[in-house]
DNA sequence: AATTTTATTGTACAAGTGTCCAACAAATAT
DNA sequence: ATATTTGTTGGACACTTGTACAATAAAATT
């Protein structure tokens, strides 16, 4: 299989533009290949050529959307956004940022009948975004486990939310928190 | 449905032990529910009168994995585990001594292919239960969610070693992680 | 002990799954 | 332009799914 070849490309972008319009009609367990491939107007058969089950195309957007928030942290820091208080740490605004940018990919990766695969993926990313920008992290996989999930712990309470809280806001609750901890020793 | 009903305890008893047993030779999404009958000498019908899949099972035994777990903190600390170190949390260790004794259970909710349900089942009693303990905590969502979901992510990281480390080294990463959180500021 | 209630069974059905293969068509390579 | 490669199609297959219903058996109730 070349994912050059210009059937391919073809193929896999009306499953994705597909997949994305099902979703936003019922949750991921609840549709079915033969559901999406009328959708998309491929034979079942090129469904399965390409891919084992559905959440492979779910996997495969979603790899691109961390794509996107590793590049995020690659590049020097928006100038648009300005980081208002100080003592704001950039970096973490970074992902805030991301993730109010692909709001709706992670109500559906976050969801309850979602598979922890997709988890993984983002708990893998954040990780490792976390242990380049944070020298003090360097080497600790426990305390970069620990860092890194606490931050998606944050982000769960977002989502929980409906994500009706600003960049803004979980960025000052971010600071707060840090703060908190430091000063009770 | 009643649940005191001796055929439906005998039956639900049958398709735990059944499972369980499935669970030894497969991941959870390749067992089908025709085979899990089959394991149970049950009939396939009557499967979908308790459950709507098999997913369902597993969440009902890990409902009772997370009774055991708030039971753990309601009871006085047991008086067989000795804290060594001081300063080193009791709360804290409790929960590492559930996870190590439920470790199969946790292999299988923490798995990648199962389901973010099952996180989120785990996710939310931690939660309550930092709350309940921890006074500094309470009031505060965001703050909560911080906290115990950096707790389980120190879980993930053990779990992604195989649980290969005791419950006491456990401890005392999370004793460093937290004087070192406090240490630099 | 007799009666009522209800969980379980067996069967059937439409629909979806996962796989296979020959025929086709649309791409790439010569 | 022609030849070759290969992704796509449609049909077929055994199997699983989810649901429905009447018959049965095993509980609970009186």
């Amino acid at each position: 299989m070349n994912k050059n070849d210009l059937r391919v490309i073809k193929t896999k972008k009306t499953i994705y533009n597909s997949l994305l319009l099902l979703l936003k009609t019922k949750p991921l367990s609840q549709i079915k290949v033969t559901e999406l491939c009328k959708a998309a107007e491929i034979n079942r058969g090129t469904f399965y050529f390409h891919y084992q089950e559905i959440g492979d195309v779910l996997e495969e957007l979603f790899g691109e959307i961390m794509r996107d928030l590793e590049d995020s942290y690659a590049e020097p820091f928006k100038k648009g956004f300005t980081v208002h208080k100080k003592n704001l740490d950039p970096d973490m605004i970074k992902i805030f940022h991301h993730v109010k940018k692909h709001e709706e990919f992670y109500k559906i990766v976050l969801s309850e009948d979602a598979s922890m695969k997709y988890y993984y993926m983002f708990y893998d990313v954040v990780c490792r975004l976390n242990m380049q920008t944070k020298y003090e992290l360097a080497g600790d996989d426990f305390l970069t486990a620990y860092s890194a999930n606490a931050m998606i712990g944050l982000i769960i309470k977002w989502y929980r939310r409906d994500f009706n809280d600003s960049v803004d806001e979980m960025n000052h609750r971010l600071f707060h928190i840090v703060q908190h901890s430091f000063k009770k020793v």
